[in-house]
DNA sequence: GTCAATTACGTTCTCCGTAAGGATG
DNA sequence: CATCCTTACGGAGAACGTAATTGAC
C-alpha cells in the first residue's frame, strides 16, 4: 500500500491536463510521446483511477483526474518552492544566524562585521546576544545561539571549542601616571600600583585574580561591573586597572593611557563554541568564516604593532 | 534544471529524519540498509544540498535538512491524502451527484431512489434540480447538472442521449366518463372529447399537439401549467386531459380514472441527457447506474400490466 | 488521409540486495 | 570487538526512444 509517485510524474500531469494534448504536453515535459503515455498510464496505475479520457482525438479529464490534478498542481508547486527554498537556505540567501558575543566583542568587532555581513547576505535575519560568557555557553547549550564567541568558562567540555583570537591585556591608567608612556609593561612592574578591579563574576576577574596573586599591589578595594564606570575611576585618579585589548575602546579618553602589558599566561583566548556533533546552517558558516577572517586579520595586525614597538624601543 | 524528486524518497527522508538511524530507517522501509543509504544519497544529489551529517556513530540533520524535513513531511502528508481522496472518490465514497430531471420524474422515481443511493454512499452529496427540459439540458451544458433525466428538447444533437424509459398516454376524465371504465383506449376514440391542454411551453404539449391534429375534438380553451390545477379541472367535470404516465400520481383520486391510450407514437421516450466527451465521476455514475436499473425494473413492471390488462379484456 | 494516441521492442539506466570495507566508541 | 554507515558489484526491472499500429475525424 506504499504507493510511489514521481513529481515528475505529478507535473507531467498537470501540463497534460493544462494542454490536454499528449503531444504537446510531450515536449513541454522534454519526452518523446509515447514515453510521455507511459509516464501518464502509469501513474494512473499507481493510483489506481481513470484520470483522463482518451480517444485518438481528444483528450479530457475525469472527475477524478480533475480533482486529482488540483492536488498534483499543489504538491509540484509545494515540493519546488521547498527545493527552492532549500536552495536559498544553503546557498547562505535566506536564513537566520544568531551569535551569541562577549559584550566586548559584540561592541568592538561585530557591527562593522554585521553590516559587511548584512550587504552580502541581504536575505538572513541576524540575531545577536550580548552576553557574559556563561549567558553565551548557555545560549549555545539551548540552541538560541549557532555558536558563541566567548572566553573560557567554567566547563567547556560539553562544547566543540576553537580558538580564534587572544586577547593581550592593557594596563589603563592617567597620563601622568609613571608608566603611561611606556610601550609596554611587565606585570611585575605593576608591583605597589593601586588596582581597581571587575566584580568577581566576570570573566576578565576570574582569568587575572591567580596572575595577580604573586605581584604586590595595594588594594583600592573598589569593584565595579560597568566598563565605563572603571574608565571614569581611573580618570579620577582613584587607580590603574588592568582590561582586555577588546574594551579599549572604552578608554579612548585624552586624560587616559593605554600600554600592553607582557606576562607570561597574561592572554585571553577567545573561543568559537559550538554544540558538539550540531552543524552550522549555511549562513551561520558564512558568517563564522567571515569572524574567523576578520579574527585572523585582527591578530596579524596586532603582530604588526607590536613589532613595531619593539622597533621603536631600539631593541 | 527539472528535478525529479520521489514521494518515496522524501518519505524515506521523512522516516530517518524522525529516527536517526539508517539502519532501523531502512527497516521500516522495507529496504535493505546500503539501497536506503544510497536512496538518501541520491535525494541529497538531487537537491544539492547536505540534510544529513553522517558519522559512523550518529546522524544528525543540517539545519537546512532540518527546514526540508518539515517540507517533506507536508509534501509526503499532502500526496498521500491526495491519493485516499481520489480513491474515496473513485470507489463513490465521496463525491457529488448533480441531476437535473423532469418534476414528474424528479417526484415519482427519484425520490425512493435517493434514499437508496444515500444509505449505500453516505458520503456523497446529491443535488437535484426538478426543472422542465430546456432548463434541465441548460443545467448539464453549463456543467451545473452531472446528467439530466429529460424529454426530446428542442436540439439534442449537442449531447450525448440515450433512451432509458418510454412513457406512456393516460386519459384523464371523471369516473362518470363513458371511457371511465375501460382498460385502454384508442386515440381516435377521443373524439369529441373536451381536452384541457397543458401549456404550450411543455414538452408534453409539444409532443401532443401533432397527433392530435388528426382527432376532432371540441377545444375547451383551457391552458394550464399545474398539474394539480389540471386535476382540479378535470374533477370539476370541466373536460378531460391526456398526461404521461409518471404524473399519474397527481390524479390520485376518488372521482377520477385513468386510461392507458394506445396510438402509434404516443409514446414519450425519457433520455439520459449528457455532455458529449464528458465523464462521469464515479459517483454519478453510480447514481446513473442505479437509476437505469430503477428504470428496467419499471418496464418490466409496465410491460406486466399491460399483458394483465389484455388478459382482463379477453383477447 | 491525416492527426494523435497506443503498442512493440531493443537499449540504457536505475535501483535493489549481497558482500566487503572502514570508522567510531 | 561490535556497531553502523559506505563502497563495490551483479542482476532484475524501469524507462526511454524509434518504429509500427490503431482509431477517429
Amino acid at each position: 500500500m506504499t504507493i510511489n509517485l514521481s513529481v515528475r510524474a505529478l507535473r507531467a500531469f498537470v501540463v497534460l491536463a493544462d494542454c490536454r494534448h499528449f503531444t504537446r504536453a510531450a515536449e513541454r515535459c522534454h519526452l518523446s510521446q509515447p514515453a510521455f503515455s507511459q509516464l501518464i498510464r502509469r501513474l494512473e496505475e499507481a493510483v489506481d483511477a481513470r484520470l483522463l479520457v482518451r480517444s485518438t482525438r481528444h483528450v479530457a479529464l475525469t472527475p477524478e483526474g480533475a480533482l486529482f490534478a488540483d492536488a498534483a498542481r499543489r504538491i509540484v508547486a509545494d515540493a519546488e518552492a521547498a527545493i527552492a527554498n532549500l536552495r536559498d537556505h544553503a546557498a547562505g540567501r535566506k536564513g537566520r544566524v544568531a551569535i551569541a558575543a562577549l559584550p566586548s566583542i559584540a561592541a568592538d568587532w561585530l557591527p562593522g562585521l554585521l553590516a559587511q555581513f548584512r550587504t552580502r547576505h541581504p536575505g538572513v535575519t541576524i540575531e545577536l546576544f550580548d552576553a557574559l560568557s556563561d549567558r553565551c555557553l548557555a545560549l549555545v547549550r539551548e540552541g538560541r545561539a549557532d555558536f558563541a564567541l566567548a572566553a573560557p568558562g567554567v566547563n567547556l567540555v560539553e562544547f566543540d571549542t576553537r580558538p580564534i583570537y587572544t586577547d593581550r591585556y592593557y594596563l589603563v591608567c592617567r597620563r601622568d601616571h609613571p608608566l603611561a608612556r611606556r610601550r609596554s609593561v611587565r606585570l611585575h612592574e605593576l608591583a605597589g600600583c593601586a588596582l581597581i578591579n571587575l566584580s568577581r563574576s566576570s570573566s576578565v576577574r576570574q582569568h587575572l585574580e591567580p596572575l595577580l596573586r604573586d605581584v604586590p599591589h595595594s588594594s583600592t578595594g573598589l569593584e565595579v561591573e560597568q566598563l565605563p564606570t572603571l574608565a571614569a575611576l581611573v580618570a579620577s585618579g582613584l587607580g590603574v586597572s588592568l582590561v582586555p585589548e577588546l574594551t579599549l575602546f572604552h578608554f579612548r579618553r585624552p586624560e587616559l593611557a593605554t600600554v600592553l602589558v607582557e606576562a607570561a599566561g597574561l592572554e585571553r583566548p577567545i573561543f568559537v563554541v559550538r554544540n558538539k556533533g550540531q552543524s552550522l546552517s549555511a549562513a551561520a558558516a558564512a558568517m563564522l568564516e567571515m569572524i574567523q577572517a576578520r579574527a585572523v586579520a585582527k591578530r596579524r595586525d596586532g603582530e604588526g604593532r607590536a613589532r613595531r614597538s619593539r622597533r621603536a624601543r631600539g631593541s
